[in-house]
DNA sequence: AGAAACTGTATCCGACGGACACTGATTTGT
DNA sequence: ACAAATCAGTGTCCGTCGGATACAGTTTCT
């Protein structure tokens, strides 16, 4: 079929991820009858890595946690990249609804999906590892950003501007579910991330303060003031009011 | 020393990494003399990520590189996490002098800075891979956010604000230049990355439109406007709006 | 009754980070 | 001057990783 071929070139290494994610591979006719599923395979290699991080998903381990060999997974998956791709897919989910109330009201609609989209990566803190860098997309991950761009189609902003502020939103949330993530690997999991953050990083300071005079100060500040954790709210109330500013010059004459 | 055991208390595993990236480890009396340095391997390794991304790196290659053993960089070393966390301070260089016309006018000052951000992540790609999450900064890289929060130090925010507008910023600029970046280790780095990402997205959305209309009319419409390139621009200046705006609501009675 | 197609297994490989024991060079204290 | 202490670099070994390949057993089609 000439689908394949242009697939295969267009795609290049990556198409058995396509083929993966998108293309429904029906089962064959001949042979026995397989022990284990695509599904079965993801949703332990999920499990894995939400108990251990995305380090503790290797091939060794998700078989085991089968009882099949190592090398029986690779009748399902092309090889480990594709593995992680369908964990990421899966992971991220159906797209949310939209909220009722969001009908019409873009910076509502888009502030409910990035909290959405914040949500699920505290549900699977190595969303963050695995769905980084520029990938192929799979139907749930193209889903959201479908959801956001519906959000803003009808803001007056172009396509390339549209694209733009979901990027921006993105790599906010990303950013700062990031800081409180990989922190929980730590140790003892005891104190808040953000107290073990500026532990360190007062520690550090200790006898420097004269080099790092703002930063110094604007720890003591953030020390006083109260408990922090308004970071995401902050930037993202940040973000969507630029946005906000923008799209009404716009439609101003 | 107390200080010794209280640093190892308080930074665990990462003891290694502080007094690499901050103590001066002063030179031994007895042994021979040294043939290599931290300076050097450090140099070595940061040319073949350079190259052939952080993947390169191994610590057999690095010594290959230096006509030595793999284990004579643990002489150096305490450990592979270590010497990429001497790469990445070395990588981020000195933090850039504010420019000259930038006094007193935080804006332009964090625009500029934001901008030298995305310059050192696309002279070293390596970096946005390499700096994720939360680790060990090193003098070079809290020089970085010094001069951002000094910049943004009489606005009239606070510590905390201070800390988040940064982290929204770094973040707009990590997502931005990640975007444009790992696509240059592809096959033929002979289109532009932006070209090829809507090209990939474009096959997949073929007979997909309908599932995806937001998207599709997006792309469609971004692929008519100018050459897209200004995605850097166009979210960091919504997000100085942004800040703007509530620096002026707050200053305002 | 084959032959073809398929599943799961066993074995092997190269590369990785790192532990450990060792040789040889250099400095210090006696 | 000499021995003990200290340190640089090497060689060897281990466990783990992703993956290629060859093979045995199973199911279906001709």
């Amino acid at each position: 079929m000439a689908g394949d071929d242009e697939k295969r070139s267009v795609f290049g290494e990556q198409a058995g991820s396509v083929e993966l994610l998108w293309g429904g591979r029906e089962r064959p006719s001949r042979g026995p009858k397989p022990g284990l599923s695509l599904e079965r395979i993801t949703r332990t290699a999920m499990a894995i890595a939400d108990l251990g991080g995305l380090g503790a998903v290797s091939m060794q381990r998700v078989a085991g946690e089968l009882d099949f060999t190592k090398m029986s997974l690779y009748r399902y998956v092309p090889g480990k990249t594709e593995l992680v791709a369908l964990m990421v897919d899966t992971a991220m989910g159906e797209p949310p609804a939209p909220a009722d109330g969001a009908a019409g009201n873009w910076r509502t609609a888009l502030r409910d999906w990035a909290e959405q989209l914040a949500a699920a990566f505290r549900r699977h803190p190595w969303l963050l590892e695995a769905a980084t860098g520029p990938r192929i997309m799979g139907p749930n991950e193209l889903g959201w950003t479908e959801r956001a761009l519906a959000a803003l189609a009808d803001t007056g902003l172009n396509g390339g501007e549209q694209l733009d502020a979901v990027v921006v939103v993105t790599g906010h949330i990303r950013a700062i579910t990031q800081v409180s993530a990989s922190l929980g690997l730590g140790s003892t999991q005891a104190k808040e991330p953000e107290q073990v953050m500026s532990a360190l990083l007062n520690e550090l300071l200790v006898g420097r303060s004269d080099r790092f005079p703002a930063l110094t100060a604007a720890l003591a500040s953030a020390a006083e003031t109260d408990s922090r954790d308004q970071s995401l709210e902050f930037g993202l109330e940040r973000i969507l009011d630029g946005l906000e500013a923008y799209i009404a010059r716009r439609a101003a004459p």
